[in-house]
DNA sequence: ATGAATGCAAAGGTTTTGCACCCCC
DNA sequence: GGGGGTGCAAAACCTTTGCATTCAT
């Protein structure tokens, strides 16, 4: 089918292998990243870092590797507590700040998929791809479908509009996945 | 096509016939509700409250008319604002209170589609939409498209999911509306 | 040494909660 | 008169900001 389906990750614990909910993930699920990922995307940094006279603190450093650790999509909070738990003596100001930071190096990109309204954040990439989000867990999945968004801004056009952006969540619920 | 688009609701100053960034509502675009329609929800609430041996505090009908007035889509800030400009003896908290028990009454449902993350109520309705929202002036129109939606739930039952509820939300910038 | 980054604390903004008082049924 | 509702203030949250200090370059 067109749906370009990756389910690549998840909510709080990713390093465990299963669900915030407790479950195990479903297979092929991709818990970190590659090596070869991490590598690519610390040498963005890098380059961004040094292209705008900004400096390699060390902080910044361990904030990143949490970010990678977790794989996926997180939000503000769920990474200040990691940090917390990790190296208490970071403050929270300090991962605001670097969140900032890595958006406008492209590192990471805000999302609007959290059940309570607020950003995830996810890595950049530039395909675009929508969310599955569990209401009971927050475990957040990733589809992708052309022939949606072809009507979407065939709709649009319609109503005398043009998207800048869009977002699309479908929110689901732990006891009724049928697979996990 | 099979595009029910009903644009019915807008932001802040929904009085005076302009949306929020000072342009011209679209045509067809109504303000407020109907009499009949502001009678039907109110008796909807009245028989709710009596169901639930809930009581009919003045407040609580006066903030109900000012929602009512809106006519549309509001936030929980845009109504706290709202009231406390009508009746300043009316506290947030009431509001906010008051907001839960609507929702409850399905009187309002709540949505996310504010650009900053906050929920947005609109009236109650069986019917499912989905949303437009100006990332200048914050003005919400709504839409429907039953391919659309059959299509995602094609793509959720391959993923393994079902839906519990879904929020599709596109953006648009005022400057670039090519109608209003 | 110069400016960026940090930590801390304080301030902001929104929503919730505790509690005494009020008032609808 | 009893329980829901209100108002006020305080508390909870989350995020941002100011400022002195530290640190990278």
């Amino acid at each position: 089918m067109s749906a370009l389906v990756r389910n690549k990750s998840v909510g709080s614990k990713s390093s465990e292998g299963r669900l915030p909910c407790g479950r195990e993930r479903p297979t092929g699920h991709q818990s970190s990243f590659s090596p070869q990922r991490r590598e690519e995307l610390k040498k963005r940094l890098d380059e961004f870092l040094a292209e705008q006279g900004l400096k390699r603190s060390e902080q910044r450093w361990q904030i990143v590797e949490l970010i990678l650790d977790e794989g996926g999509h997180l939000n503000a909070q769920q990474l200040v507590k990691k940090v917390a738990d990790q190296y208490p003596s970071i403050g929270a100001a300090t991962v605001y700040r670097n969140l900032k930071t890595l958006c406008d190096a492209k590192i990471l990109r805000e999302t609007l998929t959290d059940v309570g309204g607020r950003a995830v954040y996810e890595p950049y990439e530039d395909d675009h791809h929508d969310h599955v989000v569990c209401l009971d867990c927050q475990a957040v999945f990733e589809f992708a479908d052309e022939k949606i968004e072809k009507l979407q801004d065939e709709l649009l056009e319609e109503m005398g509009f043009r998207e800048e952006r869009h977002r699309h969540i479908v929110y689901v619920r732990c006891e009724k996945l049928k697979r996990a």
